[in-house]
DNA sequence: CTTGACCCTCACGTTGCGTGAGGCCGGAGA
DNA sequence: TCTCCGGCCTCACGCAACGTGAGGGTCAAG
């Protein structure tokens, strides 16, 4: 044990050894001889960094603050301004870690909304998702949705929207999506007749609503209107509110987008976006 | 409302405008524009940015994801790339802030115990002191443990150590501690003489224990040893193991200092330590 | 003497902008 | 008309903590 050839002896270790000790990188050793933090007391006539017992001491405290994610420069004052107040900085470290925690948090449950959107999760109960986009939704509701919209980007707007915003605001949403639909068969009773200002203001009002799911252009809404009346699920859902609904809706939708010089009969769903190149 | 000279219908919004309404910082949309993830599709003739409705649009999303925490190469694929998987890439961003959740939950619990080593806390009971800086200890302990190693490095260190050691691991420290108590009262019993291998056994054990809390080099050894005869409580303690039992170890220790070449009566706390420049 | 594992010193790359420097543009007041 | 002020432009460096080669010595072993 006396003549045993052992390293741990010697009066230092190279960067190598120290980095298989302590677990960090030998370029991290460099960086902190460079920046002054924690520097070997010696070398070899060849320049090899040797780190001594008590160089090793203070790399160990380094690792320790670096580990409780203290900056360089933090690590620093504690280790050599004995006037420091050591116990402020953890305490400071320590509020910082917990605020990073809660965002790191609400930016977890919004990536968990947004997770949910994409997979047509239960942010929309059955009960929401016919409300807007018709009843013709099954258990299997969900995988229809994607079925008729797609990888669309319009399903990724509205999935987006989904991380910023909570299931009560989407309930929000739907309450305004139901008071419409009562605004829509009101107004068929009174009389209302397409191209009128106050059949152009529900229209006006059905896209507002509807642009909390996703950016809809009045072109967009045409196609809309056409598809409430061709759908079997869309159109008993609105001739379930007043008979003659939804083909109606799809009348005041059609004159609304004439007022505003679209020519309902060749609207597109994509017409007038710009490219990306 | 129609002649009123508002910026909402004008063609294009300038970085400002942008910025307030999106709350990103104008360096950031020059950013954007400048790696091509964002760029505007016009410029007045002065070379101003001019944001459209669309330009817009994209903003609003690159805005969302970054929220999320994407990168913006990222966020460009997920944008541009309609067949990319961006449920996959959500996912993976989901457990990616779920292990830095982890990560800084670890931390924090580190600087916590960190904390409380500093301020004397409950890392250890009153026992657990008493067992090791001796019994001299009031429920005013841990002030009373500050004011004897005062603000010096090796209390540093041992509260740095403690950021990584857990409860009960200092339970198992507090366990060798009195493990060492036994053995020292057991081989006084067997009438050991200080200089024998066995008691120099005994002293490279009390110092290997010790090292659990900081480094402790043989010369402050003898300094402890010397303050475990001559304080009064901690006299107490080793005395109750065994009467005379605080001087004979005061002996042992002195007689193991002296085999590794150091003159006890000249041994200082801080002798042959190396200095920081 | 060569090999292979280590070591050295530059020095640029990374991420997502912050922060000036120096200068042009555009509307309002003197 | 001149000037002023706020907003816009384009460089271009800085940052935090190293990662990652490039190009070249060193050291113990075979």
């Amino acid at each position: 044990m006396r003549g045993m050839p052992d390293t741990t002896d010697a009066d230092g270790l190279t960067v190598g050894q120290v980095s298989a000790r302590l677990g960090v990188t030998v370029r991290a050793l460099h960086h902190w001889d460079e920046i002054g933090l924690a520097r070997p007391s010696l070398r070899t006539a060849a320049g090899y960094r040797l780190y001594t017992a008590g160089d090793l001491e203070r790399l160990h405290r380094v690792v320790v603050y670096r580990e409780l994610g203290l900056g360089l420069d933090g690590i620093r004052t504690v280790l050599d301004d004995t006037t420091t107040d050591v116990l402020g900085a953890l305490r400071a470290q320590r509020t910082q870690v917990a605020e990073r925690i809660d965002r790191l948090q609400r930016l977890g449950t919004g990536l968990d909304r947004m997770i949910e959107a994409h997979e047509g999760g239960p942010l929309l109960t059955d009960e929401q998702q016919a409300a807007i986009f018709g009843p013709g939704w099954d258990p299997d509701g969900p995988a229809r949705a994607r079925r008729r919209y797609g990888d669309t980007t319009q399903w990724r707007q509205y999935a987006e929207r989904s991380a910023s915003r909570s299931p009560e605001e989407w309930q929000a949403v739907a309450d305004d999506m139901a008071g419409l639909d009562r605004a829509l068969g009101e107004a068929m009773d009174a009389g209302v007749l397409p191209g009128s200002a106050e059949a152009n203001r529900l229209v006006e009002r059905h896209r507002e609503v509807f642009a909390s799911y996703f950016p809809l252009t009045r072109q967009m809404q045409v196609c809309l209107g056409r598809m409430y009346e061709a759908d079997a699920g869309f159109a008993a859902h609105y001739d379930g509110i007043r008979p003659g609904l939804a083909m109606w809706f799809r009348r005041i939708i059609d004159a609304g987008a004439r007022a505003h010089g679209i020519d309902p009969d060749t609207a597109t769903w994509d017409g007038g976006q710009e490219q990306r190149r």
